[in-house]
DNA sequence: GCTTGACCTGGAGCGCACTCCAGCTTCTAC
DNA sequence: GTAGAAGCTGGAGTGCGCTCCAGGTCAAGC
């Protein structure tokens, strides 16, 4: 299966400037062309767009990704340093996880806070509507 | 006690630079000023940029932060309001958890693989040794 | 009274990750 | 054979959240 840079782009999730961009950049290697001279993308484009998309949610700087491009292009030789980066990036993506838990705990007790407070407020109203 | 911006940029995590930056756009009211003129933040400053902080790391954008810390301005009656937008923004929060624990699956498996590569290239070079 | 260092202001600059644009080509459908 | 949609390129522009700078003030220690 082959895909235009638009159906590239909803499958990715991507917009069609940053698919170009990607590939300016060097994240992305030139996908095939169309008879036409159009960008031409295959399955195997698509995963790795997909895994890339992966990446930068986790927000793996592109600096990084496209370190992590480079080192496929040069075979399983760069496998070790590979897979030290995802290490690395996952041990970032742990520690990030950790932090939003805390924060999370933190907005659980604000919020329940302020029902407190709107509990409070409907009860001196109700208590104001009585001893009208 | 009070705390000069150096002080209150080293118990906040932010930059003094940051926190001048923070004041202008009324993130954080203006401090109380000492005889020469220079900024003294309260422990309530502190507090509040505490609080901002975690807003922050959650990755609440400026906009919003400026918005609730208008609100808090105008006292009691915004409480509905200001529940309302930490309610959704930890709805937000929850949904980036999740986000990044999906993916964390999807290094772990990367990784995983990775290490049976080495494995593997560990155990072909072994067999090298023994039949050289 | 002079140096040093922290702090002040207004405004410019920066890094990141896109996003948009002008002007052109190419394919498709009528 | 022409209109319209989709795609192309190189390059400029954008929004966010800071960060840095020049030129000045102020207080403390020598």
């Amino acid at each position: 299966m082959t895909y235009s840079i638009a159906q590239a782009a909803e499958r990715s999730g991507l917009s069609i400037d940053t698919l170009r961009y990607y590939e300016r950049i060097g994240l992305v290697d030139p996908p095939a062309r169309d008879s036409g001279g159009r960008r031409s993308y295959s399955d195997e484009d698509l995963s790795w767009l997909e895994f890339l998309t992966k990446l930068r949610t986790t927000g793996m700087p592109i600096r990084l990704m496209r370190e992590y491009a480079q080192l496929r292009h040069k075979g399983l030789a760069t496998a070790g340093r590979r897979k030290q980066l995802l290490y690395d990036h996952r041990t970032d993506v742990r520690q990030r996880i950790a932090e939003l838990q805390a924060c999370l705990a933190i907005l659980d007790y604000k919020i329940t806070n302020y029902a407190d407070i709107e509990a409070k407020m409907a009860g001196e109203s109700l208590v104001q509507e009585v001893s009208a």
